[in-house]
DNA sequence: TCGGCGTTCTGGATCGATCTAGTAAAGACT
DNA sequence: AGTCTTTACTAGATCGATCCAGAACGCCGA
């Protein structure tokens, strides 16, 4: 059985010094064109395929890869249109420097904690994690940057997130204006509890994901300042972000006593839900239901009806962090950027109530 | 500015070798319980996050993450259900062990390859590559286990695949015997150029995605059987495998002068798009053209009408690889397992021909 | 002939950990 | 008391590369 072949095996064949082979792999104006060609044709034969990362990467300090920590399963982060653009964003970003996603998923486990740790990464990009997960205060403990999309919110953590207030603003504001007196709002997990159902004011005060808190306080702001009563929006939750679970909360909104003539999802899945629904209940949409979307995702310009809905740059989302991490691994200060900005896109979802009054 | 804290600085600090420190970490029973509370209280006082994974891994020789090697951008692998649910079972499988999932894409480049050689991971898998990707003959130029899910079929690397030969011919023979004589296919790329139109016998045999060369044989094979001449079947073959290009493709097949009656996809996102095609023209499904996809994603039950399809065993794919990576970790000899099996699920997308003997 | 200069190559220090073999002390057994 | 075990810890070698300062060489101009 052959050695393991390294730069030191190959160096003393060819009687050169380790430093020449290895300059032959990554400087090559540090040796004349005939000696690198040798070593080359003689790494070939031997078997060698370059400079071992490992060793590299410790003399380095440098691994060539950027850590992703997604919110449950990858498979859940897969099934999610904007998580997977926001990769997509990062990766081609990250892609001009040649580094790799090295993706981990956060499930709330101690020793998932540690298998954190021991991933060794050039920075880290934190997606869309409640406050509390243990796997983010284990990344943050590590000294390498951290980029946050989305959430959690933490002080002196970079954050690419969007403007979610004035989103939510603009959500409730166009439903107001059309007419609508009672709103329903669909939400994405406030806790990674799994809990599906009505929301009272303590769950959503200490909600764990941020993005949901800071929505819903929008959201009753808007309806405060409108002049209407606190009870004229009801939140139902929703176990997880996708269309089953918005159906179901759809259900659960429209089988209360005063039932809402608008729907608000929190996200095109959940709003894709509420369509879904609404159809299966014979319900017409927009004629006897408004819905209102969130996000832009691409499924929401094809359904049916088109919906409505608030856009995010979701692409843009992923390059912005990209960029971040390119210029923090570069050395340079990086700031918290803005908020991006979020805009309404109306299409055929949201019509004025039925027995409303023109206004 | 803190000097880096390094498992020397804390054993200097408390007075106590760099053994005891990492065993502090790593083997919690070989020292006393009361050194290790201090070491680690001590540690947490100077932020130091336990022992560096860049220096660990290189003693070691272990790093903690598995490559995977996908085709194009991520993005596209993202849109792709079946490269979901592959990942999506190799992350469950590889997460037993704390393994991440280092994600590169290979885009034909030398630049490319570079990178790939630098990729500090235990072992690659490799998914729906063509043959010729120099990232792969990269990734195999290294001396770390390899797996392949699908493609290229390697001699000597270990493959999960499933009986694609068996597929086809389970396809082909659930449209003869309905009665089909002109059978239309509808091919993901045989060359990753972005070619989309009818394809020539010599560019099916040059085939550089050795599954699609594979299938179309098999097609080919039971046409003959079956006593129909070969231009009983006609093949277009579409640019990426989505949904746009497969409606584009249908097009193209049903402006032939001998009209297929049937279109047999290569995958249930080009038979999405073939129903999509299909009711733009206001043909109906299966009443003027029956369409049979592949793999049996999740989407399949849930179109209209549904889908008839070969049935893969998705997830069950991307776990096979993830043992497969874990036994060949464990310093196991893997050997090639089975070809996974493939079932024909018949749906309502599949009729005899309207104008068909009902034989 | 000699100093100065650029090119090409080398030796040794270094990155930060883990492993192996082994020591010192305390307790157990005869 | 003497020997054997067990526990708690340590010293030094080692993983495989990269970086830095400088050596050897040939070439040029004065």
């Amino acid at each position: 059985m052959a050695e393991r072949v390294t730069l030191l095996t190959l160096a003393k064949d060819l009687g050169v010094s380790r430093a020449t082979v290895s300059n032959a792999y990554n400087r090559p104006d540090q040796l004349s064109a005939a000696t690198r060609a040798r070593i080359l044709a003689r790494a070939e034969e031997l078997g060698f395929a370059g400079p071992d990362p490992r060793g590299a990467s410790l003399r380095r300090g440098r691994t060539g890869s950027v850590g992703v920590l997604l919110d449950q399963g990858l498979s859940y982060a897969f099934s999610d249109p904007t998580a997977v653009l926001d990769l997509d964003g990062l990766a081609t970003e990250l892609q001009q420097d040649g580094l790799g996603l090295l993706l981990h998923s956060g499930t709330r486990s101690r020793t998932d904690a540690a298998v954190i740790a021991a991933a060794a990464v050039d920075a880290w990009v934190v997606r869309a994690l409640p406050q509390d997960e243990p796997a983010v205060a284990a990344v943050c403990a590590q000294n390498r940057p951290v980029i946050v999309i989305d959430q959690p919110r933490t002080p002196g953590v970079p954050l690419v997130g969007v403007d979610d207030t004035c989103g939510a603003q603009l959500a409730v504001g166009h439903l107001l204006e059309l007419g609508h007196r009672r709103i329903g709002v669909l939400a994405v997990p406030l806790r990674p509890d799994g809990y599906q159902g009505m929301v009272d004011t303590k769950r959503e005060q200490f909600a764990t994901y941020d993005v949901m808190r800071i929505r819903l306080a929008a959201v009753r702001g808007a309806v405060a300042d409108a002049g209407l009563p606190a009870d004229a929006v009801c939140v139902v939750e929703c176990a997880i972000n996708d269309v089953d679970p918005g159906a179901l909360g759809t259900y659960q909104l429209l089988e209360l006593d005063d039932r809402p003539t608008a729907v608000l999802a929190m996200s095109d899945q959940l709003a894709l839900g509420a369509l879904r629904a609404a159809a299966e209940m014979g319900a017409s949409v927009p004629g006897d239901l408004s819905v209102v979307g969130f996000d832009d995702a691409p499924a929401a310009s094809t359904s049916h009806p088109p919906l409505t809905t608030v856009a995010q740059p979701l692409g843009e989302r992923g390059r912005v962090a990209g960029a971040l991490v390119r210029a923090a691994l570069a050395g340079e200060d990086v700031t918290e950027p803005e908020l991006l900005p979020v805009s309404l896109v109306v299409r055929e979802s949201t019509a004025p109530p039925r027995s409303a009054p023109s206004r």
